[in-house]
RNA sequence: GCCACCGUAGCUCAGUGGUAGAGCACUCCCUUGGUAAGGGAGAGGUCAUGGGUUCAAGUCCCAUUGGUGGCUCCA
């Protein structure tokens, strides 16, 4: 008879087998109340599982004795949301609609269906789904999960005549598709059951078996619909059967749903602030920067607001680098393509680089030789056996395989556009002898890089095709690596706190021990490891330890911000690597003297300036500190009789510095303001006869509901000056 | 790259086969006004590009290009 460990380690034996559902009434009627689910040494399962043997427990509720929201209960009310909504659209749009795949996901969920010819589901049915699935939540109808033997299961779908679920139920049962061909495995976390000995089936009706709408489906579910609380569709958009491009497109119709109504409205809210907040918006309207077909997708044009902001954080990085012992090193933007088959960046990486530039007299040759296409890409491909050698021995494998080597006549060079700096900077390295004591060096540059991103992949500053990191490389002893490490964590908490996004978290990528395809000893990866979640832990940083997510050269460690509406955005990385002194060769002297690998440590914490800069619009919604914003301050005369005091108060304001304009137009202080207010300038001086009078500003601070009132002009003068120069709101300008 | 949707004035958008529109911005005029838009006039458009259907195309069809949302990918 089973005894059941709960979560604070208190052990309950019962005398005949027991729901969730059971326990929870045991412990107390109020958790019976909340229960949705049951965690089963681990698993999360129905409250409704029958327990028979011995299993450590834990009730799932929506959520924790601080409120906060239980992320399982979140998972079981959304899961269950997404049936509710299917449900809903059938009845909407019509029982035509086949409805495939549908599970929770981080911020709710998703269904994918297919609707047939003829019948068509637009943002325009929301409202009539929306209102139906509050009908269902209402209803309070019963989850009820029922088993079928495969056979008859596989009878009843193949009858209802929804090919996806049969083609569901055969992958999970291991059985060849009967119904579909090509594609992948099924989806890892799919919602339906996985491979396994089960004789059976899963159903979940939403009311009773045979009654009402059932759907073929892992589960586990909430007990009632009731329980789901506050559901709504979202957004449609496309995908395929099974993520294959050459299988079935459907529509994916995506969904949330939350515990109560005021947490839903809340979130929606949020996601509407979100867009308000767009960068690409927000950087027209306050003139930040431009794309222009002409240029090219995905190619950066900052214009002279956005340029002060790119230049102000750039120099603001620049100084705490300095601090931190870094040299700053200048490299082009092309190499030759050598280089990078020395780095093994080319051709390993060619999909996501721009094509390589032939010089065009040897095209021309190529050309009147009769080169065709084919072999022209692959004499541009070919390693010489020189290099080859070299670095296989160095490498101490074949890294470079003999079907790439090709003779030194028969090869075809030319140029790249970097697609990463660090070959470059390793040239510098090895560009002069260096001694233990010189280590560690560090090579910065805010060098940019261009990839040839997919052009459905672009989007705004944060995914584009030319950019500039906050590269370096630094150059280390095996033994310096653990310092280093803590060294890029605390430039990126230096930065992050002055820029007000206080919360952050690290992803330390790990190797995965099974595998070999990583390069460089146990030992020392090991050491550097230990090193990356050392460093983690000493800055008191949140973090996660990832194991299979190193890079096949070393560990890594990516930055995670979070911004001030509660969005997560993946920055930079440290990685730490073992192959690029190898590659390309680099050795200091040791204190035994000899030569010596040294350890690369490359990183970009803030990844590139383009997207660093577009969080940042998003996270101040474009309303920057003043040490940031390209216009500090704008003197609003109150008519053009006080234009030359205007004059006067600019020209104070310039001359130690202050990004200031005057307002000249032929319009009132109202007008004057609500325009200053729009393009969010941090500070306005209203100047009018009293002001010019006494050399007094009137001053007015951005988010602060009444004026500061009148204060010398000197006296703002000097005020922000402080407030730029120590990067805080000495004026008491707000976001 | 794939799928869906979209592209009209500098910006935000209206215009469902019959003479291209509004608001804001811009230029000029009036107004000289003390804290979130005073008034008037003017200028501004190969309706993304190229083909097609039609007596007639911003509107319908095809292609191209760019954007958006997803999918896939991401050193």
């Amino acid at each position: 008879m089973p005894t059941i460990t709960l979560p604070d380690g208190s052990k309950k034996s019962f005398d005949k087998p027991v729901s969730g559902k059971d326990i929870a009434a045991s412990i107390g009627a109020g958790l019976a109340k909340a229960a949705l689910g049951v965690k089963i040494d681990g698993e999360l399962r129905d409250l409704a599982t029958v327990i028979d043997r011995d299993a450590s427990i834990s009730i799932v509720t929506e959520r924790d004795r601080q409120k906060v929201l239980d992320k399982d209960g979140l998972y079981l009310i959304r899961h269950s949301a997404a049936h509710v909504m299917a449900e809903a659209i059938q009845d909407v749009i019509g029982k035509e609609v086949q409805i495939a795949y549908g599970p929770p996901t981080d911020t709710g969920f998703f269904y994918d269906m297919y609707v047939p010819e003829g019948k068509k589901i637009s943002s325009d049915h929301f409202a009539a789904i929306n209102k139906r699935i509050a009908e269902i939540i209402a209803e309070n109808r019963p989850i009820t999960r029922y088993e079928v033997a495969t056979n008859d299961g596989l009878s009843k779908l193949k009858a209802e005549g929804n090919k996806y679920k049969v083609d569901n139920a055969e992958r999970a049962l291991g059985m060849p598709s009967s119904v579909y061909k090509g594609g992948k495995p099924a989806f890892a976390d799919a919602s339906v059951a996985r491979p396994s000995a089960s004789p059976s089936l899963t159903f979940y009706a939403t009311g009773n078996p045979g009654q009402n709408w059932e759907d073929l489906c892992r589960g586990p579910h909430v007990p009632s619909t009731g329980r789901i609380g506050a559901a709504c569709v979202l957004s449609l958009a496309s995908a395929y059967w099974h993520g294959d491009e050459n299988s079935d497109r459907l529509i994916r119709v995506y969904g949330t749903a939350f515990p109560t109504q005021a947490e839903l409205d809340e979130y929606l809210k949020q996601k509407e602030e979100a867009a308000k907040r767009d960068h690409r918006v927000i950087g027209k309207h306050l003139r930040l920067f431009h794309i222009d077909e002409d240029v090219g997708q995905g190619l950066i044009l900052w214009t002279p607001r956005g340029s002060i902001v790119r230049k102000e954080l750039q120099n603001f990085i620049s100084a705490e680098l300095k601090k931190q012992g870094y040299t700053e090193v200048f490299t082009p933007h092309i190499g030759r393509l050598e280089l990078y088959k020395t780095s093994g960046h080319f051709p390993y990486y060619k999909d996501s680089q721009f094509a390589p530039i032939v010089e065009r007299q040897a095209l021309e040759e190529l050309c009147k030789s009769g080169c065709s296409c084919a072999e022209m890409m692959s004499r541009v491909d070919g390693v010489s056996a020189r290099l080859a050698a070299g670095i296989n021995e160095r490498t101490k494998a074949t890294t470079i395989a003999a079907d790439r080597i090709m003779a030194d006549d028969k090869l075809v060079d030319g140029f790249m556009l970097k697609p990463m700096n660090c070959p470059h900077h390793a040239k510098i390295f090895g560009s002069s002898p260096h001694s233990y004591r010189d280590m560690p060096v560090r090579l910065a540059e805010f060098g940019t890089v261009y990839r040839w991103e997919q052009s459905g992949e672009l989007n705004g500053l944060t995914r584009v095709r030319g950019f500039t990191q906050d590269d370096a490389h630094l150059f280390c002893t095996e033994d310096q690596v653990p310092a280093e490490i803590q060294g890029c964590l605390s430039l990126v908490k230096t930065i992050f706190n002055v820029l007000g996004m206080k919360d952050y978290r690290v992803r330390v990528g790990l190797r995965d021990k099974d595998s070999n395809k990583y390069t460089g000893s146990a030992e020392s990866w090991d050491k550097a490891e230990a090193a990356c979640i050392a460093a983690a832990q000493s800055l008191g940083v949140t973090f996660s330890q990832e194991p299979g997510e190193a890079a096949f050269y070393g560990p890594k460690i990516d930055f995670v911000v979070k911004d001030v509406i509660g969005r997560e955005w993946q920055l930079g990385t440290v990685q730490v690597d073992y192959q690029m002194g190898n590659r390309f060769d680099l050795s200091y002297i040791g204190p035994d003297n000899k030569a010596h690998r040294p350890v690369v440590i490359h990183r970009a914490p803030f990844g590139s300036m383009e997207r660093f800069c577009g969080v940042l619009i998003e996270h101040f919604a474009g309303a920057f500190p003043t040490w940031l914003s390209p216009e500090q301050v704008r003197i609003l005369p109150i008519s053009d009789k006080t234009l030359d005091y205007g004059r006067e108060a600019l020209a104070a304001l310039q001359a130690v510095g202050v990004r200031a304009t005057l307002d000249e137009s032929n319009e009132r202080v109202q007008a004057k303001i609500k325009v200053a207010a729009d393009e969010k300038i941090p500070y306005m001086l209203i100047v009018g006869p009293r002001d010019a009078e006494n050399k007094a500003v009137s001053v007015r601070a951005r988010g602060v509901e009444k004026d500061l009132g009148a204060m010398p002009l000197a006296k703002f003068v000097a005020d922000i000056q402080a407030e730029i120069a120590s990067k805080s709101a000495v004026l008491g300008v707000k976001p």
